[in-house]
DNA sequence: AATGACCACAACCGCACTTTA
DNA sequence: CTAAAGTGCGGTTGTGGTCAT
């Protein structure tokens, strides 16, 4: 079966984008709003493919791009960031206002990965480790493949020893449901009674490796997060950021969180005073 | 002045995931 | 439920600028 290419390549005007066609664009979206990316070049009347349109406006032409030298304010929360993530561009991108994926992990491939290469590789010559390890630690622990998106559902998760009386009280394992109205009676964001999670729930006395767990992924608590993963200890350890690493690969694996509602959780760990822009 | 190496970054590409019909 | 369309992401490539020789 397979797909459709995006476009047909055939007359579409390709690399570097005229000054006009940068207009064109810019009117058109400003007119119209962006999406539609596949149908916007034969409606604006622009030679391009849909997907070189999109990339042209996120990257280059939208108002709120910030412009200039990546201060080291900047450089030093991508570097935090990247250690955390790995190549998760876009999440990193998303930290840093106005900044694109694209030119994050651009520079990153010309500045701070050499770098940083230099440096894991130096710190390997001191400990006289073997190439091939040095370079295995040099390499974030922390990398996917593809970033996991997650949208608006709940994460069932569910162990070995499923707990039947809960599971069949509403649905199956496979199910999803809708998280707002099943949202545990945890503590809101910010609220004093952290004692209480989702994750830990003592009220059903059972472990949070064999509960099911359910939250809402834009209301995730972060008390529930420092109970079930020990968060101050590893804030601790900070100095060494293998924890960070750690903590992260624990919510990921045992609670089946992934990067986007993590995004409380990056908010704690960057720290509100490091917000930029 | 010519030219080759290197660098920075815009743009492209293929794939994966989500949404829609 | 499924196929196709739409979108986003990360890796890679192309190109223009700069610098050293």
């Amino acid at each position: 079966m397979g797909r459709s290419p995006c476009c047909s390549k055939e007359g579409l005007n390709r690399g570097a984008w005229t000054a006009q066609e940068d207009k064109i664009l810019c009117d058109y979206i400003k007119a119209h709003g962006e999406g539609r990316w596949r149908n916007l070049p034969k409606r604006a009347g622009l030679k391009r493919c849909g997907k070189s349109c999109r990339l042209r406006w996120l990257n280059y032409l939208r108002p709120d791009i910030k412009r200039g030298n990546i201060s080291p304010d900047e450089e030093e929360l991508i570097i935090r960031l990247h250690k955390l993530l790995g190549n998760r561009w876009s999440l990193i991108a998303g930290r840093l206002p106005g900044r694109t994926d694209n030119e994050i992990k651009n520079y990153w491939n010309t500045n701070l990965g050499k770098r940083h290469q230099d440096h894991h590789a130096s710190d390997d010559r001191s400990t006289k480790l073997p190439l091939d390890t040095a370079k295995k630690r040099a390499e974030p622990v922390a990398v996917r493949t593809k970033a996991l998106k997650c949208s608006k559902q709940v994460f069932l998760k569910v162990s070995r020893a499923e707990t039947p009386d809960r599971l069949n009280s509403n649905q199956t394992s496979s199910e999803t449901r809708d998280h707002q109205t099943n949202m545990p009676p945890g503590p809101n964001p910010g609220d004093s009674n952290n004692g209480q999670s989702s994750l830990t729930n003592s009220e059903d006395n059972i472990s949070a490796d064999d509960s099911m767990l359910d939250f809402n992924i834009g209301e995730l608590c972060l008390s529930d997060l420092l109970n079930f993963a020990d968060f101050s200890t590893s804030l601790a350890c900070s100095s060494d950021h293998q924890p960070d690493v750690m903590l992260y690969e624990e919510l990921e694996t045992n609670v089946g969180l992934n990067m986007h509602p993590f995004a409380s959780f990056l908010d704690y760990y960057t720290g509100e005073d490091q917000w930029l822009g």
